[in-house]
DNA sequence: TATTAGTCTACAAAAAAGGTAGGGAATATA
DNA sequence: TATATTCCCTACCTTTTTTGTAGACTAATA
């Protein structure tokens, strides 16, 4: 399941998308028209903003905003950033592989299966964007 | 990620498949042989036996068998058993659902790509069974 | 009836998720 | 340059989930 910081992120995300032309919107603009704790948006945010999907501007007329175009976000890029791995196993993991502890990757038959899960997974999270997921498309 | 109880059940599965021959297994056995703590194991197996997928006989000679064949156990069976969801989202889950407490589904354009995902996903899951991942296959 | 082996309830430690506090730094504008 | 505004940063706290443990109990068998 997706934590609540990727599901709040979306909204946050699909906010700013919605009401590009008002220019930066501030944090608690977000977190009042999409219900979210403000201060756990903040971080949110920050963190969106450190993976280089978000600009900001500080002082009066400042807020967030989307530095790319919607199309040009991956939703597949939107968890990795948040959540982590899209896998079901961190040893077929593309982005944060982990040896698996209690098994070799050759005597764990399970290895095959979940990596074919994993490209169904990422079939569509990798060619689905931002814009996909906007009400006004 | 799928959780460590999920994982070890995938890995007593497999051994009492592999071990089918031998009658019951004991749990002691299961947990040396895939070094899972016993009695983490025991919760587990017990877990296993209530869903319906294995038996137990008591006193010696006894232990934990297969109820089912192999190929006759979805995946999607053992990590709902185990851990619960497969979606991403609540909302759009088929065993679990629930109701996103953030945004009504009609809103929410991220549903529709995400029950996407969750058929990409059992599609796979749900055609694969424990045969698949055993090794002797 | 002694031994073996699963069953059950409860608890506890550790980790992760979710959320909060408060001062600091940058910017705008008067 | 003073002040208000707004994001930035660090640290912390609370709750929930995950992972694992203890110990008594019940059933089967020899």
């Amino acid at each position: 399941m997706l934590s609540k910081k990727t599901q709040y992120a979306f909204h946050a995300l699909t906010y700013l998308a919605e009401n590009k032309a008002k220019g930066p919107i501030l944090i608690s603009e977000i977190s009042q028209e999409r219900k979210i704790s403000l201060k756990f948006l903040e971080n949110i945010l920050l963190e969106m903003k450190k993976a280089g999907v978000l600009g900001s501007k500080k002082g009066k007329g400042g807020g967030y905003y989307l530095i790319k175009e919607p199309d040009d976000i991956q939703l597949a890029k939107i968890i990795r950033m948040l959540d982590g791995p899209i896998a079901l196993l961190p040893c077929v993991s593309l982005n944060y592989y982990e040896k698996c502890e209690n098994c070799t990757e050759e005597r764990c038959g399970l290895n095959e299966v979940m990596a074919e899960v994993r490209d169904n997974t990422l079939k569509v999270l990798e060619s689905k964007t931002l814009k996909d997921v906007l009400r006004n498309r």
